[in-house]
DNA sequence: TTAGGGTTAGAA
DNA sequence: TTCTAACCCTAA
């Protein structure tokens, strides 16, 4: 918890404290909606952790919001103009210029209007020459000089000359003195204002949100496409599904699976979603479905389409032999055809070996219990496939549920005295530099853990990665520094 | 969705 | 055989 923090946060652990560079995007959001008072923003501003120093763009926003303040208060003071100078030196804009312009005439004008009863003329003027001293001779002199130099316009180098006539003029003092430069300042100030806001555009939240509603755009168009292949092997895709409602297992599923792929109207590829649905209503089910396990289902299915793999295709045997190290079992067919059609055939391997051979002949539609889905499988043998699957960290239990099928069409195909699990395992991939440097960048931008947000705005370069897959090439290339 | 511990493949 | 990067599992 960053000193000062207030109540806000008042029983935030060392655990819970936010990444300063979430608590900046944070703050940038805050600060940005209107409804979020000057009192809240200014709590928000001690509570959040933030990075030092400051993100251009959220000090543009403070500064932002600190002129609105100035506005609401009807305030223009030496600050705003502080202000305005300090935003052009963060961020540019020529919509900065009349303002600060008008800022510093009033700035320089106000000691002129209407003096206090208790001031003499002579202490107006006093101000006055000194304003013009600190705003005309020494600030808008430095910025014709400096970097800032862009807020220098032909509407302030004609205002200084004023200033400076006004001096040695008090008739032009007098006039001066009755111009509504307040107003106009205040009106050039609101302008720039509402233009450097446009020219900001969205905050980083709204564009990452938005970011991820465009994704899914993409997603539900690719959904239409993959709706059409899982139509066109349905009949066989299901006909091994069908094996496993006769002897019992995952029946709500298998129900599920089918009802949403003959009728076009979903696909549920999230295991924790298809249990859930089971209590909504029928309008609700068939509806949801999982953007991510959807991308990369996508993936998968493109992957596979570009390597010539035909989808209306039956795999034909020996296509997509397994290798099996085990002599004992070579030669038996292990595979099953909706799990392996998604499966390339250069590229995989099975491992596979026999269990024990009661637990097959055991086999009872009444009294096999679905495995616990957090069950670790202790015999697992492995299976390497060369895309993420379909459901790689987003449903571990689907893979499960493809390892059943498998055993299940081994035991249709071969014998019920044994049964073969497989436990999926990708091929390794080496992560190239681009990957590494790519996600070394993303995570100086948007911060570590936010490997979701990351993979969605590399969707090319990080396709065959999942955000686990992120985590844990981080937590590598981390381990060593 | 993420963190962190466990497992495995492959290089040294 | 050892080590490490890549991958997987599980809990929160």
């Amino acid at each position: 918890m960053p000193q000062g923090s207030s109540s806000l946060l008042p029983h935030a652990t060392k655990d819970e404290m936010v990444d300063p560079v979430v608590g900046a995007w944070v703050l940038e959001f805050l600060l940005r909606r209107p409804d979020v008072g000057d009192a809240l923003a200014g709590e928000l501003l001690l509570a959040l952790p933030l990075p030092s120093p400051l993100p251009p763009r959220l000090s543009a926003t403070l500064l932002l919001r600190r002129l609105a303040a100035d506005l609401s208060r009807r305030s223009v003071s030496p600050r705003t103009l502080h202000s305005l100078d300090l935003l052009h030196r963060i961020r540019p804009s020529p919509s900065l210029a009349p303002a600060f312009t008008a800022v510093a005439v009033e700035c320089t004008v106000a000691p002129l209007r209407l003096p206090p009863l208790s001031s003499s003329e002579s202490d107006a003027d006093a101000e006055f020459f000194d304003a013009v001293n600190r705003i005309w001779n020494c600030l808008v002199a430095d910025l014709e000089r400096s970097e800032a130099a862009g807020l220098v316009s032909c509407a302030l180098r004609e205002a200084r000359m004023e200033m400076e006539a006004a001096v040695v003029d008090p008739a032009l003092r007098a006039e001066l003195g009755r111009r509504e430069t307040k107003e106009a300042a205040l009106v050039a100030v609101r302008v720039c204002l509402e233009e450097m806001e446009k020219e900001m555009g969205p905050t980083f939240l709204e564009a990452a949100a938005d970011a991820i509603v465009r994704c899914d755009c993409e997603t539900h168009r690719s959904l239409v496409v993959l709706s059409d292949k899982l139509r066109a092997f349905r009949s066989i895709g299901l006909e091994s599904v069908e094996r496993g409602v006769e002897i019992g297992h995952l029946p709500s599923k298998i129900d599920r699976a089918r009802s949403t792929v003959e009728g076009g109207e979903g696909i549920k590829l999230n295991d924790r979603n298809i249990e859930k649905d089971q209590m909504r209503t029928d309008q609700e089910q068939g509806y949801s479905v999982d953007k991510n396990a959807m991308s990369c289902e996508l993936q998968e299915v493109s992957d596979h389409k570009s390597c010539d793999n035909n989808y209306d295709d039956v795999p034909q045997s020996g296509q997509m032999d397994p290798v099996p190290p085990d002599p004992k079992d070579v030669g038996k067919k292990h595979h099953n055809i909706s799990t392996d059609t998604f499966l390339h055939p250069s590229e995989k391997r099975i491992r596979c070996s026999n269990l024990d051979a009661n637990t097959a002949t055991n086999l009872d539609a009444a009294t096999m219990q679905k495995p616990s889905l957090m069950d670790r499988n202790a015999t697992a043998h492995t299976f390497e496939w060369d895309s993420i699957p379909t459901h790689y960290g987003k449903s571990p239990n689907m893979k499960k549920e493809m390892d059943y099928f498998s055993s299940m069409n081994s035991k249709s195909s071969s014998s019920l005295n044994e049964t073969k699990e497989y436990v999926l395992r990708r091929r390794k991939r080496k992560w190239n530099s681009l990957e590494e440097e790519t996600l070394r960048k993303a995570v100086a931008r948007y911060g570590a853990g936010n490997w979701k947000l990351i993979k969605g705005c590399h969707p090319e370069i990080f396709e065959r990665r999942t955000e686990v897959d992120l985590k844990d090439k981080w937590r590598n290339m981390t381990r060593h520094m």
